[in-house]
DNA sequence: GTACAAGCTGTAGTCACTCCAGGAGCAAGG
DNA sequence: CCTTGCTCCTGGAGTGACTACAGCTTGTAC
């Protein structure tokens, strides 16, 4: 028997933060955006955390630290809750995501060989005739 | 004597968003912010631009192209309109940048070889437990 | 005269937080 | 009981660099 789901001893946020290196205000922020269930309150007003939540919220940061969206880890927790879920949905996410990232590092990749070639080409003297200010401005 | 600083044949904000490659929301998002000088204004009320004006936007789109920050393409254009700039001042704007790019470029290619990993860990099967899954949600 | 294109202003939305202001609750010490 | 100081609450504004839209006016070609 017992109590159905209600944790035994509750965390206040701040706690939940401190448990999960999720900034309290981040964590208001995805109760606000439905990524984190509504916590039940205590007779004050405060919000009571349980064990759910930390896990939960771990997953979270763990999405962000790997650069997917609020989006893509919505995604991911729900397909973490369902049971239906097949590697190949997760797996797809995942694909594309580094795809991205990829994208991104060619960009990255292209901008930092130009700024290193305008870079070379200025001697950063007193001279107040700039090559880079004029590679900028020409044409 | 002729004119004094007029332009002959005024551009439209559509002409100068053709020439510059510049989108006309973005133009006038500069003007805004202060990075494009207010333009003079026919008799409806459009505004007149003079080559000038093309040349500066040319210069903000490149800094932008270059990943430069608004902050920073506003201070290479005070700086290109200056009389007493010197190239060390300029230089040290875009190694700054070049720097914040490779703090960037590190970030990005950790991200990758993280992603890529957890990926080649999962056989993208209908297997409904996904190692993917378990790492994100793993202590 | 009548379409239709181009321009105008002002506002809101994007993303993922972050930072207040202004108040209320809570625990410990005196 | 009272104070001090910490934590927590809500609601709203700010970030960067645009982008999109509503509702209107102006200019131009036929």
């Amino acid at each position: 028997m017992g109590r159905a789901t209600g944790p035994a001893d509750p965390l206040t946020i701040g706690e939940l933060s401190a448990a999960t290196r999720v900034s309290i205000e981040t964590i208001r922020y995805y109760e606000r955006e439905g990524l984190l269930p509504k916590p039940s309150r205590s007779v004050g007003g405060r919000r009571q955390y349980g064990q759910a939540d930390a896990l939960k919220l771990r997953f979270l940061r763990r999405c962000r630290e790997l650069g997917f969206s609020l989006l893509d880890a919505r995604m991911l927790a729900s397909l973490a809750d369902r049971e239906t879920v097949t590697c190949a949905e997760v797996k797809a996410v995942v694909t594309r995501h580094r795809l991205d990232i990829n994208a991104k590092l060619r960009d990255l990749r292209r901008l930092e060989r130009a700024l290193a070639s305008i870079e070379t080409s200025c001697p950063g003297s007193d001279d107040p005739r700039c090559p880079i200010l004029e590679t900028l401005s020409k044409s």
